[in-house]
DNA sequence: AGTGTGTCCCGAAACGTTTTGGTTTTGGCT
DNA sequence: AGCCAAAACCAAAACGTTTCGGGACACACT
């Protein structure tokens, strides 16, 4: 036997298939990516080779050599709040239309998290990201991590500094402002928001458009019902409470996410109010088992998996030197009426 | 201005760090991988050079050199169920502490994007991967995909010709029987049970210790009681929905994951029966929302986040040569009793 | 016979790292 | 001064691909 005792390769490559086809290396690279100028008798040989062989081309060696790995990150800010599951559904399926891969990361609202996840697929030279910001994200730039490196916005707006070739979410103004209309239209007066952090530009769009409908009803503004939360259901649960033991408590809570919005209603559960005779809520985002609740949740949908896909596709056309849709992309919500809201108890 | 019209570089080198800091490509080398036997001087100097030339090092050369990417990979087949979410999060944690870095994959119960997701990081040469097999893997072989690459399972049993270093879940037969005692206790007699797809071994077992528990109980084991769902929302409403309007209802339904709990949940409201005191329900895997639930769910709950840990901790060791735990881990499970259960009702 | 045009294949050079086996420099010791 | 070990650095060879520039051959047309 031969000497060579450490003979414990990992991996086949190409010029083994080579060897076994026989035919040059370069050759096997052209089958591979199906160029022409490859006999049919020496196709099936290869072919044969890479089957025998169990060849598995090495995508390290790929990427470096091309300079492109045809892949692209999804960073969202919490994978188990089912709208980012949706969300990098719809981004994983155009990115596999198109023939990219991708890679998810989960940054659990820490710009910690996030910077490391951005590094990583930097480091992994994806070719571009769509990048959903964690909220906590207070010093922290993208651009120092990644370059210049194309990255869209997804949901969430970019901070200023930030570059990006392109945005794609919803009128979020426009869509806190049609649905506390319909709060205002069941007839409430004191409705409370929970909104996520102000530094969020979402956040403070939906805020915007709460602020602005109960203006256009010529209500005064009570500054005192405006809590900001964290985008959690513990921040949800934390400032329902306080709208809900306060002196004067509101008919209605609008919460700007759904996390927020199911931290509130464990708090109306908790404290013991009927919902929606005495408490009306209304939520962000749907999500599947929103019908499941009791009262089944009223809603502000976004299109979740839409986003994705229209993120993906900027992004991509981005990348192949395509131009795309103009941008920032703002798709439709959609308020769906359930059972959380009613008409206010008359006192 | 320079000829050389095409200087659209995208990455900084080692080599571009080299020229600026004034030293060699195996000292910057050096100095990153923070080796001895380089000077104060030197090593300041490359940092800067980092720092101004904006470095960012590139896994893709580094792999190709190493022969090791420092990363594993972690499959489910289901991101919208929260449980695979924790589990996902586990192994995310103890990979992160070994300094591992993790690509996540959502196979969505299907065969074909599970064996997509394998073979994508089986050439992006991940040094092993925890796989929680889809439900659908009808003919599939991993084996085939997947070469020698080190795997460990979680949640799911291996199929029998899926070779692996480890497995970890929980005693699903004993957490079944020891659920359904649970029922029996309450006084149930008629309980009919909604497993998963016959083909897993996990569903098998499962649905092994729900009989067994039958059985010490002396009880005539009605096979009509028995229905096999496809783990998710709908097959758990469609098979509600046979065994609530058959001729002699059952007293209680135990569904053998959170999925067709769920859906099994809608089917008796759709209905219009009362749970618990119509009808009992009884899951398995908690998540977080389960107590907004009217009524709150009864379920068994797996430590979902510890199963990931230990799985990428028996992977990590196992990769690195070290001896690890034994295996297949089982950990323990928990009756959570809320209030979805209840002694049934004399007729 | 000469010239061209395809077809099929190959060798070698890159891509950006790490590692091996050096070479030079430094400084301490006789 | 002379010597030597240690310290600090470096050049070149990998790692597994793709691509570029050709080479060899076959065939058709002058």
């Amino acid at each position: 036997m031969k000497s060579k005792a450490k003979r414990v390769r990992r991996h086949v490559t190409i010029r083994e298939v080579a060897k076994a086809a026989g035919a040059s290396v370069s050759t096997i690279s052209a089958a591979l990516n199906n160029s022409d100028y490859v006999s049919a008798d020496m196709r099936s040989r290869i072919e044969a080779a890479i089957k025998t062989l169990k060849y598995c081309p090495n995508d390290l060696a790929r990427g470096l050599r091309l300079q492109k790995t045809h892949s692209i990150a999804i960073v969202v800010p919490d994978l188990s709040n089912n709208f980012y599951i949706e969300l990098v559904r719809g981004v994983k399926d155009y990115s596999a239309s198109a023939s990219y891969t991708i890679l998810i990361g989960d940054s659990r609202e820490s710009w910690e998290e996030e910077r490391n996840y951005l590094d990583s697929f930097h480091r992994r030279r994806v070719d571009g990201v769509v990048r959903v910001p964690a909220m906590n994200t207070t010093g922290g730039k993208a651009k120092a991590i990644l370059g210049n490196l194309p990255v869209v916005y997804a949901d969430r707006h970019p901070r200023e500094h930030d570059t990006h070739i392109g945005r794609v979410g919803v009128d979020n103004t426009q869509a806190a402002k049609s649905a506390t209309s319909y709060l205002l239209s069941l007839g409430h007066r004191d409705i409370g928001i929970i909104t996520g952090d102000a530094s969020s530009g979402t956040s403070r769009d939906r805020l915007r458009g709460f602020i602005s409908a109960i203006r256009s009803a010529k209500i005064r503004l009570d500054r005192s019902m405006i809590h900001a939360g964290h985008n959690d259901m513990e921040s949800g649960h934390f400032h329902a409470m306080q709208l809900l033991t306060r002196g004067q408590r509101p008919t209605a809570i609008f919460c700007t996410n759904n996390m927020m919005a199911l931290g509130a209603l464990a708090a109306i559960q908790e404290i013991g109010l009927a919902c929606p005779e005495e408490i009306s809520l209304l939520g962000f985002d749907d999500f599947y088992w929103a019908t499941l609740l009791r009262p089944s949740l009223t809603v502000v949908r976004q299109p979740a998996r839409e986003i994705g896909m229209i993120a993906a596709r900027i992004l991509i056309d981005h990348i192949e030197g395509r131009s795309s849709i103009p941008t920032p992309a703002l798709l439709k919500t959609q308020l769906i009426v359930r059972d959380s809201c009613c008409p206010p108890k008359k006192m």
